[in-house]
DNA sequence: GGAGTACAGTTCAACATCTGAACTGACTAC
DNA sequence: GTAGTCAGTTCAGATGTTGAACTGTACTCC
C-alpha cells in the first residue's frame, strides 16, 4: 500500500487497514486462529487473491502471524499477534458505529455482564473517561 | 460504495468509511468546519475529484452537511453532523493505534489533563471498563 | 476595464486495483 | 481411479484512482 503521510497515526493506520477488507480480515481473527478457507467463507464475498493479498500484507506489518498446521500437504492457519489484537478496538469502534447508524442486527457485548458496550476515550493517567470534545490529536512538539 | 453484509455493523460501516481517504476527511472535520479548498490541503495528496465524491456520499449518508456561506458565487463549507462526530471515535481508535506501532509523532490529548487518552470498551449499564478479552460481537437473537 | 488570483469543483486519459471465474497441485477418502 | 478438500494462483474484464488541465464565477489591484 501506499506510504503517505507518515507523520499522522491516523493516515499511517490507514495506509495498512484503509480498504473494504483488511479490518473484516481482522474482525474474524479476533475470534481466534482460521484457516485460509475458514476466512474465504466468513469474510462474505471476499475474492481469493484478494485474501491471499491482504494476509501477506497484515503479515508483513506484523499483525498477522501464520503457521503451519500440517507440513504435507503444506497448510497453515492465521493467527493475530498482539499489535493484530489491538486493532480490535478500531473494529469495535466500527461495530459500535454501525449499531447505532447502519441497519443492523448485531451489538458488541461484554461476555460477563451481557451488556451492550461502547467505545471511548479514556485517559490511563487519571483513570477516566475523557469527553469527546475534550480530546485532540496533537504533535510531539506540543506534548 | 457496495451495499453488502447488511447485518454486521463493522462492514456496514466499513461500506461508507472504508477507503483510504474518507476518514481522514473525517479526522480534518472533526477539528470544525472546513471548505473544499481547506480539506484538500489537510488531506495531503487527496485528488479533487475523489474529495468531491467522498463529501457527496457522507452528504447522502448523513455523516457531514454542506452550507453555503456565499450565494454568488456559491461557496460552500461542511460540517459533521452528530452522526459524523460520533465517527471521532474510529478515528481516535486509528490514531491510538498508529501512535503505538506505526511511526508517527503524533497523539491523541486530553484538552483539560493535557495526559494521553486510549481507545477503550466501556459497560454503560455497569459504568465500568469491559477489557477487551471480554467483548463479543453478537447477533440480536442471542441477545 | 483588463490582468491576475481565488474558489469550488468537473473532465479526461493513463494507470492501478478489484472482481469473478476458472485453474493448479498436493494430498485424502471412498 | 474418481471425487473432494485445501490453499492458494492466474487471467481478462470491470471498476476505481491519480494527476493534470480546465471551467465558470467573482473579487482585487492597477
Amino acid at each position: 500500500m501506499i506510504q503517505r503521510s507518515v507523520r499522522c497515526p491516523v493516515a499511517a493506520t490507514l495506509d495498512l487497514v484503509g480498504d473494504r477488507w483488511t479490518l473484516l480480515v481482522v474482525r474474524d481473527l479476533l475470534r481466534g486462529r482460521l484457516r485460509f478457507s475458514e476466512l474465504r467463507a466468513s469474510v462474505e464475498g471476499i475474492p481469493p487473491a484478494i485474501l491471499s493479498g491482504r494476509l501477506k500484507a497484515l503479515e508483513a506489518a506484523g499483525v498477522v502471524v501464520r503457521r503451519a498446521y500440517n507440513e504435507r500437504p503444506p497448510r497453515s492457519e492465521y493467527v493475530l499477534t498482539a499489535k493484530g489484537h489491538r486493532l480490535g478496538v478500531v473494529v469495535g469502534a466500527l461495530a459500535n458505529w454501525g449499531e447505532q447508524f447502519a441497519e443492523s442486527d448485531l451489538a458488541l457485548v461484554d461476555n460477563q455482564c451481557g451488556h451492550g458496550v461502547n467505545v471511548i476515550y479514556h485517559c490511563p493517567t487519571c483513570e477516566r473517561t475523557s469527553p469527546r470534545s475534550r480530546v485532540r490529536i496533537v504533535g510531539a512538539d506540543a506534548r
